[in-house]
RNA sequence: GCGCAAUUAACUCAGUUGGUAGAGUGUUUCCGUCACAUGGAAAAAGUCAGGGGUUCGAGUCCCUUAUUGCGCACCA
């Protein structure tokens, strides 16, 4: 195959995938003998499009999933969508809204037909979007949160609950969405900090003896106050509780009543009580038998009844009843407040806490929460990082029970049955015909549909075909590892662990791998409303797939936000490129050459040095993507194929390669076409696509990388010893490009060196090398005594070198730096002197560290004393 | 209020059971060399936020302070 002279991903990656899919290479089957190995997608959202934090799950999931893939798994990676509830419908009714529509004008089935519509849209754009990441998915168990399969299980778990009492209707007091429409969940509210008011207000005893002054956020709800409560114990109100007060405006009689919840160091110490509109307030009601007065619509307009108020905007009301206050005297003060206020996590608009005027049907979850505690604590499942367990015991411990219904059309209707005539309630799977108790033909189903969350917390087993007993679900149950971001531990992670242990018996997932957020350049969230998103597609678009997924996988850590830049990713595709150019090398020196046998070909030093070295990698990459640490691989990988095979291995061959030795050729050509495909392997989960198309061209392809067995350290290519002794010939290298840049010795010029050395045997052996890398003609060796007067020298482990350069020679430079070098040796020796002086570290420290520590002191000792010498020497000129 | 992170080179970040601090980008000098200028060679650059402790030895473990960010709970 002929290989651009440039990297153009855009050029091949499409093709590729075509080819992956097929060949059905990502579709899984169970197989008994193979380990299974499962993950179960995020599923996007169908309204979404593909955004950074999905191009990072994407990547981590594609790599491990990949990885366990050549390491023999039957790996099934299964892919899916989300309804999205009230994220779709929000959207559709806004669309819907710019043709003049609403929802009531095409009713329900109306309304769903064009949700329906909407989801083949977009449902499918997001697969697209997923596909251009590179996933292997296994595309033909593409599910859907709303599919028959789905549902199946989402109304079975709900009959299941409801029978064993763990689901239940009722009528308390929820978040509620008036821009939605619906109750939300405890989860789905976020708080924001406001600048407010706090307003002071008068409330007159009955008998006229007095008043008592209430503080409050909110005067508008003043109309739904049914008392005023104050703690027992706070002696300002002494043998005043139990009186009767006159509520302003509205004039009705309120009680003041004493309750512990009230603390006394907090505004006035008095509280109005509005239990139709605050959680608190509400369960203050409910211990004083209190009247739960409502006093908004489900759009937050005053009801009827409130005179000037009714229709009034929750808002327009607090003005006006300001304003009713200010006129009447009853307003004491004004002063500037701010305070957290709960707002709906997906409009935005300030959520209104009220008692449903439906019932809304809950979880009760103190029942559910109490093993999926202890199956963390366990370890049945574990978070990774950690922390992130803290996170979740903090939420479980603190539950509340789930409000799951939702007052919106798109979503998997609630299955339950009213009876009109007798007021029985059926919940069952399947509509029932007749009511069980008075045998009536006139049922009403439930109009709610559930929380989104519900039918994605059975996620990890209703797409394996859960309530039946399916193959897949036999074989892929529980999943490995789950990896999410951790903004939906709460949403997700925590409801997906209770219910598989309630309703398969067993946590969903091992693993949870936790990772970040994607945070723009200067580190702040990528957000719509910031204009600061980068997105994935023109990244792929301009640098290819497999740069986005580098730059997102590079020097990451586990659970931390990371930052995303154009020049991270520019480095990326540079390194994909510096890939590109060496197999671009390789090959064309491979071409019409017959490989041997990695194993039993005669190897040079430079091949056992860089055997050695990748032996290293394998063995270390492959232990941490075991530990899922994507960022320390990938680190490892560009340090090695950069720095070491491309830096320095292909340059060690060069000399052969363009040599008439055909057997050297042949054997150096064996070990280089190894040490790429073995680089290729490694690298493929993180870079699949360009892993791949140079894997087509290698003469020791199989038929494809995905399914290329792991690469394994080989015993035989451990050469510890030949490795260590050729990196001395590397610092050798080193020492003599730094005395010619220093002289700044023109690049072409060819020198001339002498060696003060005790094993020129090995360095004749290596002289190859050295005359390559380091510009050198000539190598001699010579006595101590024999070191000519006009020379630039370095200490090295191989020994002294003296560079005989005629004008170029400049004292100076090198008295300076070698005494650089003498500083650095000065403190290299105190640092091993003191060391090893000190007892407690020779008799503690492990054996090979005190020898190493040895060694390198003496060796120290050697290479100052050099130094020392030379120096004298120049000084002495 | 409670909890969790982060604090390492000019910038962005890694740093594996504690054993001589690393990379990318940027900077300086040199180089159109036949895989690659999306490149090569060399170099400069760090009191690992401050303080204490444990240890033979701490960027790493413990305590504490500061700053920043996040989560949870909120006093109406």
């Amino acid at each position: 195959m002929e290989m651009d002279k440039t990297y153009q991903p855009a050029s091949f990656e499409k093709d590729i995938y075509d080819f992956w899919q097929k060949n059905k290479y990502f579709h899984a089957v169970p197989d008994k003998d193979k380990k299974p190995f499962t993950v179960v997608i995020p599923p996007p959202n169908i309204t979404g499009q593909l955004h950074m934090g999905h191009a990072l799950n994407e990547t981590i999931q594609d790599t491990i999933v990949r990885f366990k893939r050549m390491q023999g798994y039957s790996t099934l990676w299964l892919p899916g969508v989300d309804h999205a509830s009230i994220a779709t419908e929000v959207k559709i009714v806004e669309a819907m809204r710019k043709e003049g529509l609403t929802k009531e004008s095409l009713g329900r089935e109306g309304f769903l037909k064009r949700a329906w519509a909407w989801k083949e849209k977009y449902g499918n754009r997001i697969v697209e979007q997923l596909k251009y990441m590179g996933n292997s998915c296994d595309w033909d168990r593409l599910a859907f949160t709303m599919d028959d399969k789905c549902n199946k299980a989402v109304k079975r778990v709900f009959v299941h609950l409801y029978d064993k009492g763990l689901m239940y209707r009722g009528n308390r007091i929820v978040n509620w969405c008036p821009c939605c429409g619906t109750a939300i969940s405890d989860a789905e509210v976020e708080y924001e900090e406001q600048a407010s008011f706090l307003w002071h207000i008068r409330y007159p005893f009955k008998d006229g003896t007095g008043e008592v002054v209430v503080a409050t956020t909110r005067p508008e709800t003043l109309l739904g106050d049914t008392a005023v409560a104050v703690n027992p114990k706070d002696s300002r109100y002494s043998g005043m509780i139990g009186k009767t007060l006159i509520l302003p405006i509205v004039n009705r009689e309120i009680e003041l009543l004493g309750d512990d919840y009230v603390e006394t160091d907090f505004g006035t110490g008095a509280v109005k009580i509005t239990p139709a509109h605050d959680p608190n307030d509400y369960e203050v009601g409910l211990r004083h038998n209190l009247k739960q007065i409502r006093i908004f619509n489900d759009n937050a307009t005053v009801v009827d009844g409130y005179g000037e108020f009714s229709g009034l905007d929750r808002f327009a009301a607090r003005k006006l009843m300001e304003q009713k206050l200010q006129e009447g005297g009853f307003l004491v003060k004004k002063e500037a407040y701010t305070h957290n206020v709960g707002a709906c996590y997906r409009c935005h608009t300030t959520i209104e806490t009220i008692l449903g005027k439906n019932q809304q049907w809950f979880v009760k979850m103190q029942p559910l929460a109490k093993p999926a505690i202890e199956a963390v604590k366990n370890k049945e499942t574990k978070f990774i990082p950690e922390r992130f367990a803290s996170v979740y015991y903090n939420w479980m411990n603190n539950i509340k029970d789930w409000c799951v219904s939702r007052q919106l059309w798109w979503g998997h209707r609630i299955p339950a049955w009213y009876c009109a005539d007798c007021g029985e309630t059926m919940v069952q799977e399947d509509a029932p015909t007749k009511c069980s108790k008075c045998g009536s033909t006139n049922l009403n189903q439930d109009e709610d549909v559930l929380d989104t969350w519900f039918s994605s917390a059975l996620w990890p087993f209703s797409t394996l075909g859960w309530p039946d007993k399916t193959e897949d679900l036999e074989y892929f149950y529980p999943t490995n590892v789950l990896i999410t971001a951790y903004d939906i531990i709460f949403f997700w992670v925590a409801r997906m662990i209770f219910s598989g242990i309630e309703h398969m018996g067993e946590v969903p997932f091992k693993d949870v791998l936790i990772h970040g957020l994607v945070r723009d350049e200067q580190g702040r969230k990528m957000s719509k409303s910031l204009g600061n998103g980068i997105d994935p597609l023109e990244i792929i678009a301009n640098y290819g797939a497999d740069s986005l997924r580098f730059a997102l996988a590079y020097g990451t850590a586990p659970g931390n936000d990371t930052r995303f830049s154009n020049t991270k990713v520019e480095s990326c595709r540079n390194f994909i490129n510096k890939i590109w150019n060496a197999s671009r090398f390789v090959l064309m020196n491979a071409e019409n050459v017959e490989l041997g046998d990695i194993l039993t070909v005669k190897k040079s030093l430079a091949d056992k040095w860089i055997l050695n070295r990748l032996n290293k990698v394998v063995r270390e990459v492959t232990k941490n993507l075991e530990k899922y640490e994507i960022g320390l691989a990938t680190n490892k990988l560009y340090d090695f194929v950069w720095s070491e095979f491309c830096d320095w291995y292909i340059e060690l061959v060069k000399p052969i390669l363009y040599s008439a030795n055909e057997d050297a050729k042949k054997s150096t050509l064996t070990v280089l076409v190894y040490v790429l495909e073995t680089i290729l392997k490694l690298l493929h989960p993180v870079i699949p696509f360009v892993t791949e198309k140079i894997y087509q061209s290698l003469p020791t392809k199989g038929e494809t990388i995905m399914l290329a067995t792991w690469p394994k350290p080989i015993q035989k290519f451990a050469y510890n010893k030949e490795a260590k002794s050729f990196e001395n010939i590397m610092e050798l290298i080193r020492s003599i490009r730094n005395i010619r840049a220093d002289v700044k010795l023109i690049p072409s010029k060819k020198i001339e060196i002498m060696l003060v050395t005790e094993d020129q045997k090995f360095v004749t052996k290596c002289s190859d090398y050295i005359k390559k890398l380091a510009g050198v003609e000539k190598i001699e060796f010579i006595a101590n005594e024999q070191i000519p007067k006009n020379v630039q020298s370095a200490m090295t482990k191989v020994g002294g070198l003296y560079i005989p350069l005629g004008d170029l020679v400049d004292a100076e430079k090198e008295i300076a730096r070698l005494n650089i070098e003498k500083e650095k040796m000065l403190k290299e020796l105190e640092r091993g002197e003191k060391m090893l002086n000190n007892p407690g570290f020779v008799s503690r420290a492990p054996q090979t560290l005190v020898d190493n520590e040895k060694s390198k002191l003496a060796a120290n000792r050697e290479k100052l004393d050099k130094i020392l010498e030379r120096l004298q020497m120049l000084e002495s000129l």
